[in-house]
DNA sequence: CTATAAAGTTAGATTAGTCTAACAAATTTT
DNA sequence: AAAATTTGTTAGACTAATCTAACTTTATAG
């Protein structure tokens, strides 16, 4: 098992998240290689038995492959964890590094990592950890967009988390945790005004309500 | 830069430390490859001018090359430090574990490491961390075997430290910083007898106490 | 329902790192 | 100094991951 292909695997994991149809050619797009790079590498993955694929037809993860997958996100996760715990890291700089660091091979670090932090269940993103069997236990939460106005909700997770965003709710003072109250709902643009550990109420676009997976409290 | 490359590069370095003339089949036996393999990564590193090197000659590092090696020593010390001090690892176990870890390209990683750590000189076996420049200061210690009876001297370093060292050195309880006294030095194997925060006198071989670098203190 | 566009495939080349087999140069032994 | 050994070199091949160019299949849009 390459770094490239632990890569790959991941990428079409995520694909596979979102969507049942992966196509080649998302699947290039997302790796940032060329069609017949793609159409090599995948028939490569398909004689480790991690992929099922036939000519012209979508691409689908066997479950080995679905497994192989998740215990390379479990090494990214616990990694995120780690660097926001106990390294001080921000929660919009952990992903880039995990990404180096979740293809190291040597179980033990890994393993002392899960222990210091006490076997975390989630990363600093709110994404689910998986286990070391490679199961995965994600808690479904609901996007704030779609909370009535007066509930009182708490911030657990992140539909997607670009830095862009991250940066964006360090300024707003948004983290996991935050628990807010929806205070109105602009019906226009679907914006919503907010209220939570802030003097002044705080309005949230459509949009970004969208990204934030809330659970009632 | 390739890991492999980098390794190529360090494995140069430390046979640069212990004699001048480097042969291609030293390399060869330390990287575990073949001849043709060395001889062909030579060529490839002469371009990248990393090393010297002319057909039939000894193998030089260059200024560049020494400088190059010793920033991943860098990291892999760094690491080394990181791993013992901040995750609990043993002595034994550090080096394995960096052995991966140096390879990481994301130097933020290493900077908040030397930080945490407040810029540590030493790794945790004595052997000194080089600068940001790679500029490596190193102290000059003595050998253990060196010592007159009588002498009170304190650990700073190992010669090369072995897993089977490190952990014999555990079982006597002798760790960096262990202060011991020269009871007695037996002429036949020159074996020496030291008495240090233990009840007991410890009898340490000649080749032990040749691995063994101190201080007078 | 044909024509164009998009997606996928095949063929062939390249680079990095490795190997074995065969040979050549240098060193050591007798 | 000749023979034997060690060390180094060359040639040629292989795998992984990538590419471009040319072609084919499937999907889409009139």
């Amino acid at each position: 098992m390459t770094h490239t292909k632990e890569n790959y695997l991941k990428a079409i994991y995520h694909l596979d998240q979102n969507q049942e149809k992966i196509s080649l050619s998302e699947l290039g797009k997302k790796m940032e290689v060329s069609m017949p790079t793609v159409n090599s590498m995948v028939k490569s993955l398909q004689e480790k038995d991690w992929v099922i694929y036939q000519k012209y037809q979508p691409l689908q993860l066997t479950t080995k492959g679905k497994q192989k997958a998740a215990l390379i996100i479990r090494k990214h996760r616990l990694t995120e964890m780690f660097l926001a715990q106990y390294m001080g890291f921000g929660w919009e700089e952990v992903h880039e590094i995990a990404e180096e660091i979740e293809h190291l091979q040597v179980d033990k670090f890994f393993d002392r990592m899960d222990e210091l932090l006490g076997y975390p269940a989630v990363d600093p993103h709110g994404s689910p950890i998986p286990d070391k069997e490679g199961v995965v236990v994600a808690k479904s939460y609901v996007p704030l967009s779609e909370i009535e106005v007066g509930v009182q909700v708490r911030i657990c997770s992140l539909v997607k988390s670009s830095k862009e965003l991250l940066l964006y709710l360090n300024r707003k003072e948004i983290a996991l945790g935050t628990e807010l109250k929806i205070e109105k709902k602009e019906p226009f643009d679907k914006s919503i005004l907010v209220r939570y550990q802030r003097p002044d109420k705080v309005m949230l676009s459509h949009e970004v309500a969208q990204l934030l997976l809330v659970e009632l409290c």
